[in-house]
DNA sequence: CTGAAAGCGCTTACAG
DNA sequence: CTGAAAGCGCTTACAG
C-alpha cells in the first residue's frame, strides 16, 4: 500500500504542495474553487495526513503516556478508561505501558515514551527508588504527574488520597465493630502511598491502645498469589485475626478468595475492608466495604492537570500536589467481631 | 527544555552528524575511539533519539493500535494486559482507544490511528456495520485483526471462540440441572459474536424441546445499567426464569447484582452462567459458572498474529480466521432448578 | 490567494 | 572508517 502524500494530491489537483497543506490546515484566504478541487482529490485518493511528519515540524505529537502497574487490576482499568476517554475528547492519544510493578520496566517505559516524544506522562505505582528520575524530568520542565502514588519531594506533581486518614477510617470502623486482632495487607513500603496506609493503620491501632503485631502485617509484593497464600496461612492459625484491611480492593478480593477457600463466612467469621471503591465493590452480590479513593475524580483531574501543564508550560510554576478526602463505604463484608472461643 | 539533537552531539564530539547517527544505529566499522567519544557526549547531554524523525525516514513507527469497547470491563482489561505486555517485549508500543461501544468512535479511532501511522490495529467489539471499512483496510494490505469479534466475510482476520457452541454448552448444563425457563442476556445483534451466542442458545433450547420465549431474551445495549434494570424487572415477575445466561462475565455480574438486590439466593433461587472466564470468576468468594474463552491464548495469539502480519506483509496471502474451543467452567452460581410452587 | 524554498531531526547511499 | 548531501512528508515564513 503506497502511501498517498500531499505531493501526490497536489499534482493531480494541479496546485502546489503548499496549497494542499493549506487546505488541510483550514487556512483562510483560499479560493473556494481550489479548495474544493483539492478536497475532491483528497477524497478520491483516500489521503490521510501523515501525523508523523506533521509532528516533526510542529514539535507536537498530541500524545501522552500512561504508565501503570497492572491494567488487569480494576483500579487501573477503571481509571485508565476515564483518562483515555477524556484524552480522546481533547484530541490526545495515549500510549499505555504496563510495568507489572517492576522498577526496571518503569524506567524503560519513561525512556521509550520520551523517545516517542509524548508531551507528558501520567504515572502510577512509582516507588521511591525513582524519586531522582522523576525529579529530573520535572525540573527539565517535562510534564509528569502521578496519581495514587506520590514522592516525598517538592518538585513533583501528584494527586492522591490522604492515605493515612483512609487507613485510620478503616481501623476505626473495625474497632467500633469490636475487632481487636486486625491484620493489614499492603504492598512493598517503597511505594509511599501503600506505606502511608500501613502507618495510618499502626497509628490508629496504637492510639486505641492496641499493640502492633508485625505478624499480622504483610508488606511484600503486589502479587495476587502471594497475598492469597499469606492470607490462607494467617487464617489457618488458631489465633487468627477477625478482620483484615487490604491496601486495595483487588487485594481484598484475594483475601476473600482465600477466606472462602477455607469456608470462612464473611463477615460472620471474618471482616474485610478494601481500598479504592472499584465498581465491583458496590455490586450487591459482593458488597465490599472499602475506602473510596474517588477514582473518577482522581483520574479525571490527573488527565486534565497534565493537559494543563502541557498547554501552559511557560506559566506553570509551582508543583501540583492534590490530596483527596477518603470516604468509608460500609457494605457487607464487615460486621461485628465474632465472639472469641 | 530545548531538545538535544544529533547535530548538537556531533558538534561537541567533533564529528559529523552522520557519525553520531551511525553509533546510534550500532554500525560496525566505527573506530572505537570515536564511538566512545560520541557515547560520552550522548551521556553527558542526556540525548534521546527522536523516534518521530526516525519513523519518518524509516517508514516504521513500531507502534500498533488497540481499539476496544470498554477497558473497564475485565475481559478487555485482562486481554489488553496480555497484548500490551507482549507488545512491549517485541518493542512495539500500543495506543489504546476506548470506543464506549459507539460505532462513530470506532471509525474515528481507526482514522486517527492510521494518521499516526500505526503499523497495525487490533480491534474488538466490531459491529457488522463496519464490514466494508474493515474489508477495505484488509484489501489495502493494512494489518488488522479482530478478537472476540468477527465479520461474515473472507477478507478479514479474526480470532474468536466458537460462540454458538459456547452458548449450547451453557444451555446443556442448565437443562441437565432441570432448568426450563432460561433467560438470555446479550448485546446488540449487530455484534456477530454476541448474535451467535443467542443463536446457539435458541437452537439448543429448541432441540431440547423448549419453546423460545422472546420475553426472556435481552438484545440491547452493552450497558451495565440497562442489563441491571432489565434483569430486575424480569426477576420480579411471578413466573420468573430460574436461570440466566449472560453473554459476558461482566453482564453476569450485573445479573448477580440485580438478583442480590432482590434478595434472591444464588444458586438456590437463580442460576447464572457467564461467558469469558475472567479471573474474578474463579474467585472462591464468587465462583461464577462460565464459558471459558481462553482469554490469554486469544489475546496472545491476536498480538502475535498481528505482528506476524506486520513483519511479513509480502508473504501473507490468505486471511487468518481462528476459532477457539469453548469450555464450560462449573462453579458456584449454578445449581439444580428450584422446585416450582 | 498561491508557489518556491527552507527546515523539523533523523537515516543511508555515495564518495573518499 | 567518516563526511556531505539527499530525502522522509509535512508546515510556514517569504515573495509576488
Amino acid at each position: 500500500m503506497k502511501r498517498v502524500t500531499t505531493e501526490d494530491v497536489a499534482k493531480i489537483a494541479g496546485v502546489s504542495q503548499s496549497t494542499v497543506s493549506r487546505v488541510l490546515n483550514d487556512y483562510p484566504y483560499i479560493k473556494k474553487n481550489t479548495r474544493d478541487k483539492v478536497l475532491a482529490v483528497i477524497n478520491e485518493l483516500g489521503f490521510t495526513r501523515d501525523e508523523i511528519a506533521r509532528s516533526l515540524v510542529e514539535k507536537r505529537t498530541k500524545s501522552i503516556g500512561l504508565i501503570l502497574g497492572s491494567i488487569s487490576n480494576p483500579f487501573f482499568a477503571e481509571t485508565a478508561e476515564v483518562i483515555i476517554e477524556r484524552a480522546q475528547e481533547l484530541k490526545y492519544d495515549v500510549i499505555v505501558y504496563n510495568t507489572g510493578h517492576k522498577d526496571e520496566n518503569l524506567e524503560q517505559a519513561i525512556n521509550l515514551l520520551i523517545g516517542k516524544r509524548v508531551e507528558g506522562i501520567i504515572l502510577t505505582s512509582v516507588s521511591k527508588n525513582y524519586t531522582e528520575k522523576i525529579k529530573k524530568l520535572h525540573d527539565n520542565g517535562f510534564p509528569v504527574l502521578l496519581y495514587n502514588s506520590f514522592l516525598d519531594i517538592k518538585d513533583v506533581n501528584f494527586i492522591v488520597m490522604d492515605n493515612n486518614k483512609g487507613a485510620r477510617l478503616a481501623v476505626q470502623h473495625l474497632i467500633k465493630l469490636g475487632h481487636k486482632k486486625i491484620a493489614k495487607i499492603s504492598g512493598p513500603s517503597k511505594y509511599l502511598a501503600t506505606y502511608e496506609r500501613t502507618v495510618g493503620y499502626k497509628e490508629e491501632m496504637m492510639e486505641n491502645g492496641y499493640e502492633i503485631d508485625e505478624g499480622l502485617i504483610f508488606n511484600s509484593e503486589f502479587s495476587y498469589d502471594k497475598i492469597y497464600s499469606f492470607t490462607k496461612k494467617l487464617l489457618k492459625k488458631k489465633d487468627r485475626p477477625t478482620a483484615i484491611i487490604a491496601a486495595s480492593d483487588q487485594m481484598a478480593l484475594a483475601v476473600l478468595d482465600a477466606a472462602s477457600s477455607l469456608n470462612l463466612k464473611i463477615p460472620a467469621d471474618l471482616s474485610v475492608v478494601g481500598f479504592d471503591n472499584i465498581r465491583l465493590s458496590a455490586n450487591e452480590f459482593i458488597g465490599l466495604t472499602t475506602i473510596s479513593q474517588q477514582m473518577d475524580q482522581m483520574s479525571l483531574t490527573a488527565l486534565e492537570k497534565l493537559i494543563y501543564l502541557i498547554e501552559n508550560k511557560e506559566t506553570s510554576s509551582s508543583s501540583i500536589q492534590i490530596f483527596l478526602k477518603p470516604e468509608l463505604m460500609v457494605r457487607k463484608t464487615t460486621g461485628p467481631a465474632p465472639v472469641q472461643d
